[in-house]
DNA sequence: TCTGGGGTCCTAGGACCC
DNA sequence: TCTGGGGTCCTAGGACCC
């Protein structure tokens, strides 16, 4: 039996999500914009905006300029996230394989399920119309034989669309197509195959696979099947998901800094946040890597592995630290500051390796109580006291937490 | 007035071991 | 005085996604 898979994507999710919750931003031109200030991108913004020609991935500047009475808000992930996961509830009643892609993206596998509802077209109405009552969002579906050629139909109808890629359909689609359009198929890619004379869909299937396969590994044969419009990859559904393999947290300051005291309070506050979520899943990591960004856009890392897994924010720091003494140029102004935690185990106890571990395991276990129920950085270490953080990451944009 | 923040995966090269 | 081949682990950087 053939495979039937859809892509739903939500449209403009963040904007629409704000707009649902602020009656007053509806109908008007939304811009969810995240970074410091003015320094920052747009995320999302509302279907009012775009015809002026914003954007994702503009920054906030230039879409204020292109559109200069839009109304822009800060990113609230959290908000997302609280809808993003109710709508995803409204897919398992159509099919146990959801896979979720991002916060507003989904495939479903729904072969096993059109028995049951009779026909695609009545799953993909009823969802539409699910989500549409509950959550005021619109989201554009692509219908295909497989992932790939159900997120590429979900592109062509926006919003509010619906629109479908089989197999059959391939060849004469396939002339049109630019690579760009495939998910996977990035800037690199679409530049590098330009130079190959590699432009279609259509091109990349008459290309030799070896001849691929020798230009750019394993990528090459999966760039060969993706031109052909085919994609093995299953849907994989929640009880299939990996942990995290990574976790950390950046910030491009509002302006750049060279004042290490600043730098290493901004490595203290980003290190904590880091432990804290680590915490808050059970999981602890045994390498530590610190990211920087110098004001002319060069970004460096570099990561250490530790003979621990460690979730406490402070030794967090302190480990990034040591890393970013190893190779910062004090005499040159930073303009992000990255740390991330990765080699994540879940729930690895070692409690002979430090002396004080069950006393540090008590200590922060109190913190976080304080901090769930009083808020983040109730309870912080003296570093992080004053007006230092807030100064650094204050934005007019956005309440500081 | 340039260019966010959260991730994953792949690759190349070096260290180290047998 | 000249050295192979296989394997693993690690790191930095760059590609990609949203």
């Amino acid at each position: 039996m053939k495979r039937i898979v859809l892509h739903i994507d939500m449209n403009a999710f963040f904007a629409s999500v704000e707009q649902q919750a602020n009656p007053t931003l509806k109908g008007k031109p939304v811009i969810v914009g995240t970074g410091i200030g003015l320094r920052g991108v747009v995320s999302t913004s509302s279907y009012e905006a775009r015809p002026y020609g914003v954007k994702s991935g503009i920054p906030l500047r230039e879409a204020l300029k292109l559109c200069p009475h839009a109304i822009l808000v800060p990113v609230d992930p959290s908000k997302y996230e609280f809808v993003s996961k109710k709508i995803m509830n409204i897919f398992f009643k159509y099919t146990p394989l959801v896979e979720v892609f991002s916060v507003d993206e989904a495939y479903l596998d729904v072969t096993g399920s059109l028995r049951l509802f009779s026909s695609v077209d009545n799953i993909i109405t009823k969802i539409k119309e699910d989500i549409k009552r509950e959550f005021g969002v619109t989201c554009s579906v692509g219908m295909g034989p497989n992932k790939l050629l159900a997120k590429l139909a979900s592109s062509l109808d926006k919003p509010d669309g619906f629109a479908r890629i089989m197999e059959e359909d391939v060849p004469h689609l396939s002339a049109k197509l630019e690579v760009s359009e495939l998910c996977g198929i990035g800037p690199g890619l679409t530049k590098s195959l330009g130079k190959f004379n590699i432009t279609t869909m259509k091109d990349l299937a008459e290309c030799d696979v070896e001849i691929l396969a020798d230009r750019y590994g394993i990528i090459g044969r999966k760039l060969h099947l993706m031109g052909l419009g085919k994609d093995p990859s299953p849907v994989l559904p929640y009880f299939h998901y990996e942990d995290a393999k990574s976790m950390g947290h950046s910030i491009t300051f509002g302006e750049d800094i060279s004042d290490l005291m600043k730098i290493k309070r901004i490595l203290l506050w980003l290190s904590e946040r880091v432990g804290r979520r680590l915490r808050k899943v059970k999981m602890r990591g045994k390498k530590v890597t610190i990211g920087i960004r110098y004001s002319d856009f060069t970004t460096i890392s570099k990561g250490r592995s530790i003979l621990q897994y460690i979730n406490d924010g402070y030794q967090i720091y302190k480990c990034g630290l040591e890393i970013m003494r190893s190779f910062l140029e004090p005499e040159r102004d930073v303009r992000l500051v990255a740390v991330s935690v990765s080699r994540l185990v879940k729930g690895i106890y070692e409690p002979d390796l430090f002396e004080d571990f069950e006393k540090r395991e008590r200590l922060l276990s109190a913190v976080d109580k304080i901090n769930d129920r009083f808020g983040e950085f109730t309870v912080k270490r003296a570093l992080l006291l004053g007006k230092h953080i807030r100064k650094i990451i204050f934005n007019p944009l956005r309440p500081v937490k």
